[in-house]
DNA sequence: TTCAAGATGTAGAGAATCTACACCATTGAA
DNA sequence: TTCAATGGTGTAGATTCTCTACATCTTGAA
């Protein structure tokens, strides 16, 4: 079902590095839909952004740590429907309410940047 | 954690970082206005922002810098209506480019989290 | 048996921002 | 006359997040 990273990105121009800051409020997003495992988060992101954002294991991974840390996500081991074992990642009442935080701040900023694009 | 100092404290909440990345296009865009002083940029981004970025030099003049050294603005020393020294900048012809690929780039993005967001 | 795909993980580098200073000139008020 | 506030440029060091590049293990299929 999931389209493979290389055939999302290869069509549209060029994907850029991903807007610093953000990966976090993605994967809590994703994460809001349904527990999933890390390969799963990353492979959603790049499908909804229609290959605009790539997400590696060395940026999504320890995103994933820190977010665990701050008690935003926790985390269990389970076997996949494809029989292998992943950890999967489900969100904490903390880390919904980040995710409410995050977004209502990212509205407000791109809403600034927006009237300064503007002027 | 980073302690929240002082006067920022006003009746709107409180102005995040800025989102990295986005300071140039900032700059870029108050500077196809017309040329002005660093510190001017400074104002007239807080301004139009409503207080939601707060620019402060050691963030601007860093940035000044490395797009003089990009050949994205040029500078000139000139004496402000308040009769002060300034350095002046404006835009050159690869930083009008500039602004457009990072605006067209900065939409994509934008337009990319907001799917994911409303998923 | 071998190889692609699924899956997690680490190390080190690089970029952009932040805080916290330092410095100088001009103006206006005490 | 002094002195503080305002206007203005600049640097140093820390922090934070992402990237590239690797390493490792398992499973299923050719």
């Amino acid at each position: 079902m999931p389209a493979k990273p290389d055939e999302v990105s290869r069509n549209t121009p060029i994907s850029r590095d991903m807007v610093q800051g953000t990966m976090e409020m993605l994967i809590l997003k994703t994460l809001d839909l349904e527990p999933m495992h890390g390969y799963g988060v990353a492979l959603r992101i790049e499908q909804i952004s229609q290959g605009v954002f790539r997400v590696n294991p060395g940026s999504l991974l320890p995103a994933l740590s820190r977010m665990e840390r701050a008690d935003h996500v926790r985390s269990e081991w389970r076997v996949t429907e494809n029989n292998r074992r992943a950890k999967y990642y489900m969100l904490t009442a903390k880390g919904r309410k980040a995710l409410s935080t995050e977004t209502r701040q990212w509205q407000r900023q791109i809403e600034a940047i927006s009237r300064i694009l503007e002027a």
